[in-house]
DNA sequence: ATCGTTCTCGCAATCGATTGTGAGCCTCGT
DNA sequence: ACGAGGCTCACAATCGATTGCGAGAACGAT
């Protein structure tokens, strides 16, 4: 009695709910009725399998009898539909499989449902660890997330950017941010939806540590148990992270009225192998450090390393306290002191974010705020001081 | 303003070669010609900005003065089109800043240049430095990857293959196959272009290391140096590169007349936890191995860790060699002996068939010969006999 | 000078999903 | 009972790129 449309088997054998279709399906013309047979000059052959099953919007609608209109409309919202059509349309789409065609929806709004993310490398166990969050975001928010390295090489990242943006990549999640290159702004300016995390930029919307915070929570630990001269492997000047934990760390200090040296501050790679250069060159100035601050956990053990070679023990002889606490630092031989970031979280927030730019809520930039985990590889400073207790 | 259709002024410069085209424009008529000008109901809105910036294939082709289909051949392979015209496109292509729109073309091709990526997880170093090497392999071909994390739970692997498989890309890149499931297979049967990398299975093709050699270097290295008894921490029996590092380790042992204690071989996570919870347990047996060989270098860290709780140092009390040879076992205070595993080429040349699949032209499967790197922590044993000497 | 080949290029039809507009049909009020 | 107002649904037109087929041009051969 509904829409006599077309026949279309629908073969359920569902008793009752009589939708019985009054004209029946006149068993013929498979496709729309009427048809003003237009000029039939080219004769492309089909492309292929259509996509998972082939089965498609008006496979669906057809088997349910209804117009494609009305099933795209069911499986989507479901307004302006009827409640039992839309069931029936759910069903129908449910029976058979059915997957909708993101390029073809794509094509039609404008909107791919993808979420480019870049990152210096995924190597890095805490990018890989905020890009857990980022995917897990991004599919809560029905949303797909799409990664490439940069390796912190500006050409990569603006190669690896209009990579993604050739994609149609709704937005961009960039965590390699340097403070020394103007692509996250040009994006913006462009008009791209665009979000930072791990490390923030002015003007640009990000998801963060409170780095400074962070900073100055290992400044307070490790004045608190007398250390006075101490060495910072800062990690790379364009990164806000390392920066920014310097600066906390050292206006902490400072407030203490122990300025740190600045020559016991030193840049480096965020790597094992650059902690330990860096350890190196801090551990043969003159009056040793009684402790170092490194801003990156895998530059803190590479500080270690150089403390051993250097017949140290750390945590006895050397103080040594990291950054973002990965699981393999309350692991070690010596547990490492570290600070705790969210970084799982962070991703999680900046991919919900990002998703809220897209579809034109808007967010805004927030900062997480750290912990600091004391461990083993801080003890007291058996030489100058009487050590403080701390509560672990 | 947009895009201007006919006419369109191609300001270009160009003097001669004359392709003046009998014809002409003729300037008028917008549409195609003749028309049977159907009922015209619906007036839908446009969508949006097609994509990156609203330039269009129609676009360039009225710029260049062309037909879609032929700007369409001349940005392809331009075959068929010719080389001055071809030149002329591709220059208007270039100053329009045109970028094709992959949703259009995957929707008439049915094929996205899309490749799925399902690992355990990408904050396993192993196999994030795996997936470099796969995006940078699926780049080289012209595809992009996706990846996703599955944690090795198998209804995640099945999820994340659906939805995958959702966004159609192309093909499958396995990372997390498992010896005790079906869903490798199932994929295959389907007809979906499948290849796994890390792990093997029988009868998908896959990208692996040679871990029985593998395992086979480290027991004829462990031999040589006198360890008689020695433990292994096996990984999860899932996994085939646990499984069969294991295998080649113990065959090995067997062969040079002395078995591996079964006792002495006990599983766990790939993870540092896992490798100090079993070295825990080995390093209690009654006669205490003199050797443990972790088929991870994680795991072998956390023997380590387990060692010297134990009051044993490594390389000196207790032999531990791992696997994979990721960066940080050479940086370790006493540097893990491992074996080198090509994981970043596993990867490019995975991803590269996976294409070749793709493309109909089919890949066999292929392992990678791993290497042995003899480091600190394997000593010779002090107790039981003639230390054998080992060129590095 | 005429005919046949080989190239080039334009035509128009898809691929599958989305959506503004308007036409039915039902319900409810008076 | 009849009209108004609401809901539901169908129409048909896109989105942008690809492609089989055929027409026309250019060129060589006889």
């Amino acid at each position: 009695m509904r829409r006599p449309t077309q026949g279309a088997g629908n073969a359920r054998g569902t008793g009752g709910s009589g939708h019985s279709r009054g004209s029946g399906g006149t068993g013929g013309s498979e496709r729309s009725g009427p048809r003003t047979d237009g000029p039939r000059t080219g004769r492309p052959g089909p492309p292929r399998e259509s996509g998972e099953n082939g089965v498609t919007l008006a496979d669906v609608a057809a088997d349910a009898g209804v117009h494609q209109s009305t099933a795209s409309r069911a499986l989507r919202d479901g307004a302006g539909v009827g409640a039992a059509t839309a069931e029936r349309v759910r069903e129908s789409a449910r029976r058979l499989g059915y997957v909708v065609n993101p390029a073809a929806a794509s094509l039609r709004t404008g909107r791919s449902r993808l979420l480019g993310v870049l990152v210096p490398r995924l190597t890095d166990i805490v990018l890989a660890t905020v890009y857990e969050g980022i995917e897990a975001g991004a599919a809560a928010a029905g949303y797909q997330a799409v990664v490439a390295n940069t390796r912190d090489d500006p050409a990569a990242q603006r190669a690896k950017a209009e990579r993604l943006l050739a994609l149609r990549v709704d937005g961009l999640l960039l965590g390699d941010a340097r403070g020394d290159t103007t692509l996250a702004p040009e994006l913006v300016a462009r008009g791209v939806p665009v979000a930072l995390v791990s490390r923030r930029l002015r003007g640009v919307t990000s998801f963060t540590c409170d780095d400074m915070l962070g900073g100055r929570l290992v400044a307070e630990h490790l004045l608190a148990l007398g250390h006075h001269r101490v060495g910072v492997v800062a990690g790379e000047p364009y990164a806000s992270t390392g920066v920014e934990r310097t600066k906390g760390f050292t206006d902490a200090y400072a407030e203490a009225g122990v300025p740190v040296d600045p020559s016991l501050i030193v840049n480096s790679s965020f790597d094992v192998h650059g902690g330990e250069r860096a350890g190196h060159r801090l551990l043969a100035a003159k009056p040793r450090p009684t402790a170092i601050f490194a801003v990156n956990d895998f530059a803190a053990i590479g500080v270690m390393g150089a403390a051993r070679a250097a017949g140290l023990v750390p945590g006895r002889d050397l103080a040594v306290a990291g950054f973002n606490d990965v699981p393999l630092s309350a692991q070690l031989p010596i547990p490492l002191t570290s600070v705790r970031s969210p970084m799982r979280e962070m991703g999680e927030r900046a991919a919900l974010a990002l998703v809220g730019m897209v579809e034109g809520r808007g967010a805004r930039s927030r900062r997480f705020v750290p912990e600091l985990r004391v461990r083993a590889s801080t003890a007291p400073d058996g030489a100058s001081r009487a050590p403080a207790r701390t509560t672990n």
